[in-house]
RNA sequence: GCCCGGGUGGCGGAAUCGGUAUACGCAGCGGAUUUAAAAUCCGCGGCCCGCGAAAGGGUAUGUGGGUUCGAGUCCCACCCCGGGCACCA
């Protein structure tokens, strides 16, 4: 017999050629059959073509590959495409270091990825590839762009933006981390005033959060959101200055959720933004320090202004508000830990009940009323000494009975008398109830190069004028210089930016600012169902068809940003009639990080796995069966090379072994229990990589045929060159989606046929089942013996199968058996005294 | 500080509904094959006691308690690791 050595280096590329040569994961609009019931669109996130792929990108094309053929044997017309969120920051940057031009850099990396992607077996149907820096693909962004400026969802304001001094752009607050420095470059990023594009997210933060509950997402990244969009309830409450013209009284709204706490608000904070600080503060002997402290305060990096430890600081501004429960006039401070974005700027101070409140009141001596009773005020231990000491346990934020405050009011449970409050604010016309987000408007604009321009022509007779339809796409200009100078490069582009005003016809120049590469990647999925259209972004055919998106796979880094923002496209656009669904991913799967030695892999760490060594040296298989052999793919996991030589042992014991069995000749008939057990193990293992899929538990999955594997090996020489054929056929046909190309090939050399055109294969319930089985026997819970038992014994005779065992008999010598607990099909337990 | 995950052999992990803890793989040990090695194949394996072996027994899923005939799984308290949010009124 031949020597059989399996070679990957040989097979995978002989399989690709066939997917590739017959189009094999292509799929076509316009289905006949079936319809949308049985088409199913499975995606995983598109990557950031910069350099090579990672072992990263491995993973989770391995698992959304696993699913989607899954998918197709199960009976559906499966959409898996791929394309390349192709602008960005980092091409850009590679360009002002090497002058290489970021379309040329990118289009290389593309290159890697398409060849890598082929390499590894990936089933994509290529017909729909896309990226989205092609003039073709951003037309269509600066269409929806166009689409939200005509709805007023997207506008323009001056605001405090973050800047980063580094990068030389405007970050999005999401773009920003806790400690104020910036996501990608780590620079300490600075705050400037200039007018930027927003997308008006926040008129949608009430859907955005309300329609987590229809999808089925992990839920952490539901809570991840929820948190994001921050919802509040409490009441807004106008607080009255008359300090400065009587005449003309200036009310300054307030948020707060604790309206049940108004009579304990004995001082009042503005944020140090708060337009109005300096006009306050004007004339009053805090003048000058108040003009000190707000310019101290709007140079303090968000690192400092925003660590919960620092002490408390802020400036009297010399004046009173009236609170409109009690007529009390209180002082007015300004402080830097009350934020301009939230709210209205400024806040209701109660010391009685909130710590930072008290923790300003204290330093500044500031009166503290305590409003609620809490249980530990009203101790009945409490010293009577210290009755002067009224701030005894406060702050205190819980609940309890309103006290101190008004004869309607006072010995109210406070989560009554907040209701009863609210309604008697909104009579006198001093407040109502109201809802606040911490969810901020999305801020797309980006004063750098590689990104989608913004479609406006700026006129100077008629503002800010949407290019016509028929002049998009707004091509970017050639430019020389990407350097950014505080101002867009697009701006150096002098014949680009001069142009006429589509509206008069006169002089006006081109908006600069290029978008938000979130942007971009934030209605991908929905050009895959429709990719070559000329004439629209989609036709809303096509979208019926394959949209939501059934399965989608990627990163939990992205659980807040582009997952939101994907979801409220969506919502826009069904509101301005070109959808009609409101979410995009039905279902939701992230994956979790590979690391090396524990740590996340980097360049400076030198703990890099490349996949293409990898793969060079193992083939494609044994480096997609590993990544999800590893532990379960939504959790993190460590790379082992020993671990990984174990499944490429494991392949080439399955290949060898079937390429031997399929070269056998001698059909012995095979010991019948041997066959039987074969055959069991066979159907055990179909049922179990059956179920694993389901729940994405490709490590169990693997295991099985594994085990399936093993007992092919042990019963080779019992059983018939039939059940052999049969079980490794089987085990073939399990592992395809993991292992695609060694698989196939076992396939077609042990049946002539190809396994991905075979439907998944069916458990036979009676071989599932048993006739006989083990019986545990336990005496006072622990496990004593194991008998065999027939699977349709009685109670009865499961009792006394127990009893009669030996190890059983020893342990009930000189016992009283009280109580019986019987669970058939798995064990006898005997309680004795 | 608040909100999520997680803690099981030497290691990655399994145990899907409260019912045999440690599947599968790695590393290890013993054996077969080989002039030898690699490769391959077979076998053993939590820990402790059992003089070496076997039968058997004890004990173990971060810690301490609880519920239950029975707990890795449920409840209470705590420790450790990872992630998210964080002066959001």
């Amino acid at each position: 017999m031949a020597e059989h050595r399996y070679d990957p280096q040989e097979i995978e590329p002989r399989w690709q050629e066939v997917w590739a040569g017959e189009r094999t994961w292509e799929v076509a609009n316009g289905s006949e059959a079936g319809g949308r019931a049985s088409n199913s669109y499975v995606l995983e996130m598109l990557p950031y073509p910069s350099g090579e792929p990672h072992i990263g990108h491995l993973k989770v094309y391995s698992v959304g590959d696993a699913i989607a053929h899954y998918h197709r044997r199960t009976g559906h017309r499966v959409l898996h495409p791929m394309g390349y969120d192709a602008f960005g920051l980092p091409a850009e940057n590679h360009a002002i270091k090497t002058g290489v031009h970021p379309r040329d850099s990118t289009a290389a990396s593309i290159a890697s990825f398409q060849r890598e992607f082929r390499r590894w077996g990936i089933s994509i149907d290529w017909s729909r590839e896309l990226a989205t820096h092609e003039p073709g693909y951003y037309r269509w962004t600066q269409w929806i762009f166009l689409e939200l400026f005509g709805a007023g969802l997207a506008y323009r304001k001056e605001a405090a933006v973050k800047w980063c001094p580094k990068d030389q752009t405007v970050l999005a607050n999401e773009q920003v981390d806790a400690d104020g420095h910036c996501e990608r470059c780590g620079a300490l990023v600075e705050v400037k005033q200039l007018e930027q594009w927003f997308l008006r997210i926040t008129d949608y933060a009430e859907r955005l959060l309300g329609d987590l509950d229809q999808i089925e997402w992990p839920e952490h990244v539901k809570t991840m959101q929820r948190n994001w969009i921050g919802r509040s309830e409490g009441a807004e409450v106008t607080f009255r200055c008359e300090d400065l013209d009587p005449a003309h009284p200036i009310d300054y709204p307030v948020f707060t959720t604790r309206p049940d706490t108004l009579f304990g608000a004995t001082f009042f904070v503005m944020a140090p933004e708060h337009p109005d600080v300096l006009r306050l503060a004007e004339g009053t002997e805090h003048e000058q320090a108040v003009r000190e402290y707000v310019n101290v305060a709007l140079n303090e990096t968000n690192e400092e202004r925003g660590n919960v430890e620092k002490e408390k600081t802020g400036v009297a501004l010399g004046r009173t508000v009236t609170n409109p429960v009690n007529g009390e006039q209180i002082p007015m401070y300004v402080a830097d830990y009350v934020l301009m974005e939230y709210g209205t700027g400024a806040i209701m101070a109660v010391p009685g009940h909130d710590e930072r409140d008290y923790a300003f009141a204290r330093k500044y001596g500031l009166p503290v009323r305590r409003v609620i009773e809490g249980p530990a005020s009203a101790a009945p231990d409490a010293d009577p000494s210290a009755a002067e000491t009224t701030e005894e346990g406060l702050p205190y934020s819980g609940d309890g009975l309103l006290v101190n405050s008004h004869a309607d009011f006072d010995g109210m449970p406070n989560r009554e008398a907040l209701s009863a409050i609210v309604a008697w604010l909104d009579r006198e016309g001093k407040g109502h109830a109201s809802v606040n987000y911490k969810l901020r408007d999305w801020l797309i604009s980006r004063q750098r190069y590689w990104g989608t321009p913004i479609p406006i022509v700026h006129c100077p007779g008629c503002g800010a004028v949407p290019v016509p339809f028929e002049q998009l796409p707004v091509e970017l200009p050639e430019i020389e210089d990407y350097t950014p100078k505080g101002r867009s490069p697009l701006a150096g582009a002098e014949d680009w930016v001069n142009t006429t005003c589509p509206e008069c016809g006169g002089e006006a120049l081109r908006e600069t600012d290029t978008m938000d590469t979130f942007v971009d990647s934030s209605w991908y999925f929905l050009r895959y169902c429709d990719p070559h259209n000329d004439d629209a972004a989609w036709d809303p055919e096509a979208l019926r068809e394959w949209m939501p998106v059934d399965q989608y796979i990627g990163g939990v880094e992205h659980a807040i940003l582009h997952l939101m923002y994907a979801r409220f496209f969506c919502k826009a656009l069904a509101d301005l009639g070109h959808l009609d669904f409101q979410e995009p991913f039905e279902a939701l799967f992230t994956q979790g990080m590979v690391t090396k030695d524990g740590a996340k892999m980097s360049k400076s760490r030198g703990n890099v796995v490349s996949p293409a060594a990898i793969i060079e040296r193992y083939g494609a298989d044994t480096a997609r069966c590993y990544i999800l052999f590893i532990g379960p793919p939504d959790q993190d996991a460590d790379w082992s090379d020993e671990g990984m030589e174990g499944v490429h042992r494991f392949l080439s014991r399955l290949w060898r072994l079937a390429a031997e069995t399929a070269e056998r000749t001698d059909t012995p008939s095979g010991d019948a229990a041997a066959e039987e057990e074969l055959l069991r193990k066979a159907h055990w293992a179909i049922d179990k990589v059956s179920g694993d899929l389901r729940r994405f538990a490709f490590n169990t999955a693997i295991a099985a045929v594994m085990e399936l594997l093993n007992e092919c090996s042990r019963l080779r020489e019992d059983t018939s060159v039939e059940s052999q054929k049969f079980a490794l056929a089987t085990a073939a046909s399990l592992l395809f989606g993991f292992a695609p190309h060694v698989s196939a090939d076992v396939y077609e050399r042990l049946t002539g046929g190809r396994v991905w055109e075979q439907p998944w294969p069916q458990a036979e319930e009676e071989l599932l089942e048993r006739d006989v089985y083990e019986l545990v026997c336990q005496v006072n819970g622990k496990l004593r013996d194991r008998v065999q038992a027939a699977a349709g014994a009685d109670a009865e005779e499961l009792k006394e199968l127990c009893r009669a065992a030996p190890n059983v008999k020893a342990h009930l010598d000189g016992k009283q058996i009280v109580k019986e607990i019987v669970v058939p099909g798995k064990l006898v337990n005997l309680v004795v005294r």
